[in-house]
Formats: structure tokens, sequence, C-alpha cells
DNA sequence: GCGCTTTCGCTACGGGTCGTAGCGTAATGG
DNA sequence: CCATTACGCTACGACCCGTAGCGAAAGCGC
């Protein structure tokens, strides 16, 4: 007999803190435990809250880790720094900076590893982490155009997969710089990047 | 065949029968039940092995696959196909074919996630797959400079420095438009990456 | 052949995590 | 005050882990 309307009206509301609570504590023991041994009954117990709370709110561990890694990525901005150059390193720099910390290295990696069989955490990935960076890109582009640093461009189709192919060029060199080659996505490095990108292979 | 000589002589040999047979075993696993659901009693089974046997060849899971997904990466080639942007999707076109199976997207990136915390891990990705790929690189670009089509390096650390980074971009790249786009990367992408790697992106 | 050594298959076990069910209580809105 | 929903807690079967112990098998040196 629900009197309808919304569905999100009577009984008792869920408490905020406890979200932000047990985000917070899937983090810390992703950077003290990493993903493997990461287990829903520690996170609950970090967060002050029962396990099966946990499970009310989410589906599983790889649901819990991603809303708690795409926090990170809030701080992700677009400065104006003048040129084309200075854009591409000051957006790799801060994508670097948020790679370098521990509870981004476990958990990104493992879930975008789990998702390549489950099209519902891929979309929530995509949905919720992905889809930010790349449009950072798309700004990028755009605002070298107008600064008449790139060719304006014609076809909206032909925009689109340049996008997607700079997108994973820049995103995929710097997880594979970090997290395959571990080693640090340094000034230096990102300079040279920046140089190759722009330049290109002859130029470097 | 290996005729003695070395250290181990007596008692009875380990089977390199079932060495391949387990590791056939974790790949076919790794299709039908992906990382996180891959049981070492259940490739033990498939192999027709006892779960002793595969606890006395390899320290856990973690180690088993990376093992397994290296040998995907022995057919690794660098046909010389005349050109320097003919090389380059040559050998990325062999790269996105391997990260295409099933076996490999499950279980490479999530052995990586685990080698963020384990040193010993992460070495043995390096020498097993890793470096393999990296020669590729070096190799295709002291090819292209004998053509003429590079500039000619004098600087051996700078040269080091550049193949390093440009390794990291195309196996980034690759990796990031398949497992985390999740978009194939068939022979438009390639072409439209080797174009962007060779002149830059204001030539894209 | 004969032992010595190491590997093999098998069974069994304690320890840990999973995900869920059940229950009584707490916090809202009508 | 009552209906409704969230919460904390406990308990549970199921599963997997990694190891120990055993007898049997398979090479090697003699």
């Amino acid at each position: 007999m629900q009197s309808s309307t919304r569905g999100r009206s009577a009984g008792r509301p869920r408490s905020a803190a406890a979200d932000t609570a047990i985000l917070a504590a899937t983090r810390a023991a992703l950077v003290e435990l990493g993903w493997s041994k990461l287990t829903l009954g520690d996170v609950a117990a970090r967060a002050g809250v029962a396990k099966t709370t946990l499970y009310r709110r989410w589906p599983g561990k790889n649901e819990l880790v991603v809303d708690a890694v795409a926090e990170l990525f809030d701080e992700l901005r677009l400065p104006d720094r003048g040129s084309l150059a200075a854009d591409v390193e000051g957006v790799v720099s801060q994508f670097a900076a948020i790679l370098a910390r521990p509870e981004a290295r476990s958990g990104l990696m493992a879930v975008v590893a789990e998702s390549t069989r489950d099209e519902a955490l891929r979309e929530r990935i995509r949905s919720s982490i992905v889809e930010r960076q790349k449009r950072l890109v798309v700004e990028g582009k755009s605002r070298a155009r107008a600064r008449g640093e790139l060719p304006p461009q014609t076809d909206p189709a032909e925009e689109g997969r340049t996008a997607d192919l700079v997108f994973d060029v820049v995103a995929g060199a710097v997880v594979h710089r970090t997290l395959v080659s571990a080693e640090p996505a340094d000034d230096t490095w990102i300079r040279g990047f920046t140089r190759l990108l722009l330049g290109g292979l002859r130029e470097a």
C-alpha cells in the first residue's frame, strides 16, 4: 500500500555520515592492506558500522572500491595556463599526483581488471571516473583551437575519434608509467611526454 | 635432453608435461571464470594434478597467472615492413591482438594491480613480460634511425629515457584503449595512433 | 639389479572470508 | 501512535586457502 508518490519518504533515512565513513575507511584499508587483502568485514569495523549495513548499500567489494577511488578524481581541474603545452603538463601532473597515492594504485587497476568480466562495473567506472577525465581532453583541445595552436576541426565524428584517441594515449601513458614501469611521472617525464605528444616522435 | 652435470640430478625429476598442463589450465580457467573466481584447486583439477603439486612450483595465484599470461607474449615479433610507420602499426597490431584475448584481459591487469604491493611480483612481470616488449621499441627505433627516418641519437642516457617514454606511451595507449575504454584497437585506431605518435598532435 | 632422493597423488585439517537470515531496536513521516 | 525503513548484532553454511602427513612412483649413482 505504499502511498506512492516516491518511494523515498517513509521510514528511517540512511545515514549520510555512514557513507562518507565507509568510503574513507575503504581508502584507508586500501592503503594498509591493498586490494587483495581488503575484506568488507574489516572496512565495516573501521567505519564503525555493521557489515550488513555495508551490504545494504553496495553490491560488493568491486563497486565499493570504485566509489571510494572515484572521489580521488574530484580534484581534477584544467586550469588555463596560457598554452597547449602548459595545459597538458598541468593536467598530466595532477593525474600523476593522484596515481601516486597508494589507495589509487592499489584499487584502480584491480577494479579495471574485474570490469573485463562485469559490464555493469565497467559502466560504473566509466561514468564516475573515466568520463570526467575525458571531458578535460575535449575542453583542452577546444581551448587550444581557440588559441590557434591547433587547426580547426570540421568533422564532428572525426573530432570525437581523435579526442578518444588522445585520451587513451595520455591516460594510458601515465598509468603505464606509474603502475607497470613503476617509476614516478615526475616533471622531467611529463615534459618529455608533452613534447612527444605535441611534436611527435620525429621531433623527440 | 638436458644432459645432467648441473646441481639437480638425484631424485625423481619434475614432470615438464605438468608445467604446460597447469599453465594451459590456468589460461582456460581465466577465460571461463576470470581472475577473481579462479581458484588453485580448480586449476589443479583441470590440469589433472594434485593441488599440492601446484603449490610446490608456484608460490601462489599471482605468480602462476603471470607465467601463464607471459606465454601469450612469446609470439610478439618485429617484422621489417620497410618504414617506421609500418613497423609501428605491425607491432601495435600484434600487441592489440594479444590483449583482445580474454585470458590476457582478465589476468594481466589483475597481476599488475597486485604488483603495486609486491616487489617480487613486479620484478617477475618485468622480466617475463615487460622487458621483452621494450626491446621491440629499442630495435624499432634503431632500425628507423638506420633508414634515416629519425635523427641520430648521441647521448645514450637520453636515448634510454626516450625509449622508456615511447614504450610507456605505446603500451599504455593500447592497454587503456582495450581495457579501460573497452573498445577494440582495430586497424582504424592503429592508423590514427601511429599518425599521432609519429607526427604529434599538431598534425593529427 | 639396489638403494637414495625427490616428486607425485591423495586425504585431511584449522583458519579465514563470504553473503545472508533473523531479530530486536532506533529514527523518521503521516 | 503507527507504519516503514535503517541499523547493530549474532549466527550460519559454504567456500577457498595453504599446509601436513602418508605411501607410491620415477629417476640417478652405484
